[in-house]
DNA sequence: TATTTTCCGTACCGTACGTTACGGTTCTCC
DNA sequence: GGAGAACCGTAACGTACGGTACGGAAAATA
């Protein structure tokens, strides 16, 4: 994965902050289907401003891209007072966090268009989306697994695999679904009760404590 | 999810499989953008023929993902003699199967296009790929896990919530990220793993046996 | 207020592609 | 073998859209 998440090009005017941000409503309006003219219309500027401001079309989609990937850098899960109690919160805190961000609107659109785009040849937005999401994401949560196994709350070998257990117990065949266009609506409450059973599920496969370890 | 399993449109001619299979291989191949120049091409006939046939270029891809849709139909995991060797067996069987077709060039070239599709209004694709994927494999698990309850080896509530944790455990994050485009090379030796990893959390998870059981 | 820069709105151009039309060829059926 | 249908290859048409050009307004600078 070449793009890191960090050099988030969000080095954006307000006024093209707001053009992206119209490309986005458009984006989750219209499902890929975004013209430069109805995005020049959306945002009241001229076509001739974005490709000033943005090159070309794909230019102009991949900022769009970068610009929501550096809006969603979500909660971070402190390791400070670790019982089981303390890991028990930051992975069901991290789990609904996760489950709310991919049953977005705005996730399942833009996750749509890369992956529309990533059949083509020449394109990395696949490749930003999955730095600044799922990648991301577990190198904020593998420190919180490795604390844990520290404390000898847990045991695993590897705290990747560890994570890519957590990540299916919580998203089970959500996204998949949810991006196929299957009608499933994800209550909050559903949520906190989703990711209390996961990451139930995953104390009970990874824990030390009163459930056995299991081998994995 | 209107599209049951069963009413696949395989009512092609073997000169029309010839040109859905042709345009499979451009999908897989040239990545969602598919021409009509490009399918006539590639399957020797005319585009006319195509129009004839197919209506237009909806109806042909839409033929497509049923003419592969059909012919996915993988093995069933029989039920038979039902001491624990034999379910963890048909799990393990289902979850590499499972594993084998989601990893597959010709499955993401399709879950591509149907999720690109998904986005735009008046698209049926999605529901097509969930009901002969996501749900016919549902429909044909659900009853092995029952099995297995009845006989005393696994316990649940809800058959379909124990078959997507169950899910989770074997896909994780493979599809999305393949989908993605990132590079994830699931060698049979390791598609044998992980079936084999899954299917021990998920007894460890809702096993009655050894392990003890979790609630859910 | 005069000048320069930025930018909006719109018209325009070129191309790609879905769709249709047509001449010529092969296959089918009598 | 001959009539008709099916079909291949290609050319042509219309439209949609990415990209560009231009006139005028607004804003900035002096």
């Amino acid at each position: 994965m070449a793009t890191a998440p960090d050099e988030t090009g969000d080095a954006f005017t307000e006024r093209q902050q707001a053009v992206l941000d119209a490309v986005l409503a458009l984006m989750v309006e219209e499902g890929g289907d975004v013209t430069m003219t109805m995005v020049a219309r959306r945002a009241s500027c001229s076509k001739e401003s974005l490709y000033k401001w943005f090159g070309d079309r794909d230019g102009l989609l991949t900022a769009t891209v970068r610009w929501q990937a550096s809006k969603v850098r979500a909660g971070n899960y402190d390791r400070q007072r670790l019982d089981v109690l303390a890991l028990r919160d930051s992975l069901t805190r991290f789990a609904a966090n996760w489950l709310g961000v991919i049953s977005s609107p705005t996730s399942i659109a833009l996750n749509r268009f890369a992956i529309a785009q990533a059949g083509a040849r020449g394109s990395n937005l696949g490749a930003i989306m999955l730095a600044n999401g799922r990648f991301a994401i577990g190198e904020r949560i593998k420190p919180v697994l490795e604390a844990g196994r520290d404390a000898g709350l847990i045991g695993f070998d590897d705290s990747e695999t560890a994570f890519r257990s957590f990540l299916g117990l919580v998203g089970r065949d959500v996204q998949i679904r949810l991006l196929l266009g299957d009608r499933l609506t994800l209550s909050p409450a559903e949520i906190e009760r989703d990711a209390a059973r996961a990451t139930d599920q995953f104390l009970a496969l990874y824990g030390t404590g009163t459930a056995g370890p299991v081998s994995h």
